[in-house]
DNA sequence: CAGCATCGGTCAACGTTCGTTGATCTCGAT
DNA sequence: ATCGAGATCAACGAACGTTGACCGATGCTG
């Protein structure tokens, strides 16, 4: 009240709101199920505005993907322990907190199976996720796609199919479960600890 | 032309071919793009015989879905080493054969997150994929859920996103690291073989 | 064999929903 | 007061699942 009053009609705003009211959509229903109108509604405005002011709603979909990838998942995936760092990432960030909240992974979930969302999300995993974590395995692609797609199909049956066992499961009793995953992808990067456990190949 | 002389007009038959078109539309598309005229142009009949032969479309979905479940997962599921099964049965009727075939999981990564199809691919998951897992594990549904839920990413990635890793990997490189996703959720039921690793915790 | 009821199948259309677009209004700065 | 940009209004065109009325062959009945 203090500041801005009445806050200006300016594009910027009104477009980053639109933005906003987008990735949580998209972070909680499809693409196909998310609907301009809905969109339109939560923020107040006309469904037209919400369609020009992106042009169409691949753009403004492809346009809330990028708005949510931050520096984390990198950052995790170029720690000395990338499985380790991941775990802690994937347990924290997604299963602590609501399920809703606006995330790549949770858009990448609700959306993989609309045509029209599948060439951006290909892009999203092979880019964002993918790469920056080969960069460092021996393995090449393979390893880090196969963690992805762990850390995927959990969340998915988790968040979008809504499997009781995952939903119901304490934080802690998947955190190690996803840490064995991570390694088995990853390869023993690290922790050659006390065990000094081999893979039998 | 020589042989059965224009099938005698069967309702049995026709039916038949509808749910086979379907089935098989479903496996390689989403519900929301699978389209009840795409299937009539398939099996070459009207728009309207197809929805009435089953009711509804979502009828339709739920009858391809159950028409896709054979015993063989279930097999697997009880085998003496299920991850070992479990793995051989991915790896084999997955990754060797064109993707595209007539299965439940391929249903299920197509249509995932839609709100139609979510409640009977959650069934499907639970009852036909979770359970029979779960009945012979110590660790309960959490252990079979996560690794249902590896199994689902991987084909996702694979099949529905497109990842090139994936679907350039040989069966054979990705077959070590399934099994030892497999032995990571499931536990090491069976083989207490030469090596008598045992998991850290 | 003729008539008829029945079932497999088609045809055309309805009602809804969606993304999209052109015309129109209205606020705000100059 | 004016002009442009922000925002609205109304509508289009396409696609979908669904429905009621209508054909045509099949097979039973007399």
């Amino acid at each position: 009240m203090v500041e801005e009053a009445t806050v200006k009609r300016s594009a910027r705003v009104t477009r980053q709101r639109i933005l906003d009211a987008a990735t949580l959509r998209f972070s909680q229903h499809s693409y196909d199920e998310t609907t301009l109108r809905d969109i339109a509604t939560d923020v107040g405005v006309d469904v037209a505005l919400v369609h020009r002011a992106f042009g169409s709603k691949e753009e403004l979909f492809e346009q809330a993907v990028k708005s949510t990838i931050d520096g984390d998942f990198q950052q995790a995936a170029q720690a000395a322990d990338p499985g380790l760092a991941m775990t802690s990432h994937f347990v924290q960030s997604r299963l602590s907190p609501a399920s809703g909240r606006a995330d790549p992974l949770n858009i990448l979930v609700h959306s993989l199976n609309s045509h029209r969302a599948n060439p951006i999300l290909r892009e999203l995993v092979q880019q964002d996720f993918i790469q920056p974590l080969a960069a460092r395995l021996p393995e090449g692609e393979l390893g880090a796609a196969l963690a992805i797609a762990c850390l995927a199909g959990v969340a998915l049956l988790r968040d979008v199919l809504g499997i009781a066992a995952l939903r119901m499961a304490d934080d802690e009793e998947i955190r190690p479960i996803v840490a064995k995953l991570m390694r088995a992808c990853l390869g023993p990067t690290a922790e050659p600890d006390a065990h000094g456990v081999r893979p039998p190949q």
